[in-house]
RNA sequence: GCCAGGAUAGCCAAGGUGGUCACGGCGCGCGACUGAAAAUCGUGAGAUCUCAGUUCGACUCUGAGUCCUGGCA
């Protein structure tokens, strides 16, 4: 059995620089499993900390432009292939990031992967309202819609993939899903804050470590190169607090007020995400 | 000091010829989430400035007080 070593949890909890550590003292190589640094010009805001990886080898960094769309299917295939290139060469493979639904993905499979986005169907279902949505996704499959729970019923993202799976589903049948193969032994590591206070603390130090380092600046950059606020990469927190600033919509205090909130925010869902998984080993900093 | 306006949850804020559980938004708590996930969504707990009066009944009317905002001095 391979060792394959995960590195994923809260944000802001030091899991690059717990997951440098396993490369070096093990052999390994870095498999990015975060969904904002897989863009490429998201730098300061998302915390590429190149610094800190320049004696290790981190895949997955930089490889999508913020205008196109980058799911979870598409971080396992690329996870897979870097998998296994790292273990042919006898090297750890430690995947390291927030995003757990690429490691879900990835761990356990997706029954309904190989139906692929319709992007001219979401394009035009965007616009629709809750009640015409759900309308719409009970006349072509009313068990489709059963199956939904209370949330997903309101979610529009939601409704409109279902709608996408009930209008393609005749012309693809979904094959079995592939999924990491279980020739490896999986270590997962959890990093979770201590209690609120930690977390807090933590984000306000990042917020203002990265505004110290231009995260402003990236933002008017960004613009000026034609993304938007619409941008796949930019629905991202920090830039889009930072892109309301410049629009004139909130002063330089909301916008890192809000930063700062978003960010505690997310780290609270990713944990309820997570904690689901039985396999994820937890430890605590703060 | 005078005139005018205002005081509703942690913040912003609607309301009604006086009558069951006072509209929302943000935040907060809890949760969902199998090709958008730092996304998207569900759900819960929180309030009528103080005192007195009118009334069967006042957050709503009257009076006094306190505080805030604007104008005049």
């Amino acid at each position: 059995m391979k060792d394959i070593i995960i590195i994923t949890g809260q944000t802001a909890t030091g899991k690059t620089k717990l997951a440098r550590d396993y490369a070096l003292s093990r052999d390994g190589e870095l498999i990015n499993c975060d969904s904002r640094q897989i863009y490429k010009h998201l730098t300061i805001i998302c915390g590429k900390d190149l610094n800190l990886l320049q004696d290790v080898r981190i895949w997955l960094y930089d490889i999508s432009d913020p205008k196109k769309y980058f799911s979870s299917y598409d971080f396992k295939k690329h996870a897979l292939f870097a998998i296994e290139d790292i273990a042919s060469r006898n090297k750890i493979p430690i995947i390291v990031g927030g995003t757990y639904l690429y490691l879900k993905h990835l761990f356990y499979g997706i029954e309904t992967e190989t139906i692929k986005p319709d992007w001219k169907l979401r394009k035009k279902f965007e616009q629709y309202s809750i009640v015409e949505l759900q309308k719409m996704l009970k006349k072509l499959s009313v068990q489709l819609f059963k199956q939904l729970n209370q949330s997903d019923r309101k979610n529009p993202q939601r409704l409109i993939r279902k709608i996408e799976l009930a209008t393609h589903s005749k012309a693809q049948k979904p094959k079995k899903p592939s999924q990491l193969p279980k020739v490896f032994n999986v270590k997962i590591i959890g990093l979770r804050f201590k209690n609120k206070e930690s977390l807090r603390n933590a984000v306000e130090k990042r917020v203002a470590e990265r505004i110290k380092n231009g995260a402003f600046e990236e933002v008017a950059k960004l613009l000026e190169a034609g993304y938007t606020k619409r941008d796949p990469g930019l629905k991202t927190i920090g830039y889009q607090q930072l892109i309301a600033y410049f629009d004139g919509k909130l002063t330089k205090d909301e916008a890192i007020d809000q930063w700062i909130t978003k960010e505690i925010q997310y780290a609270k869902r990713q944990y309820t995400f997570m904690k689901k998984d039985l396999n994820i080993k937890w430890r605590e900093v703060g």
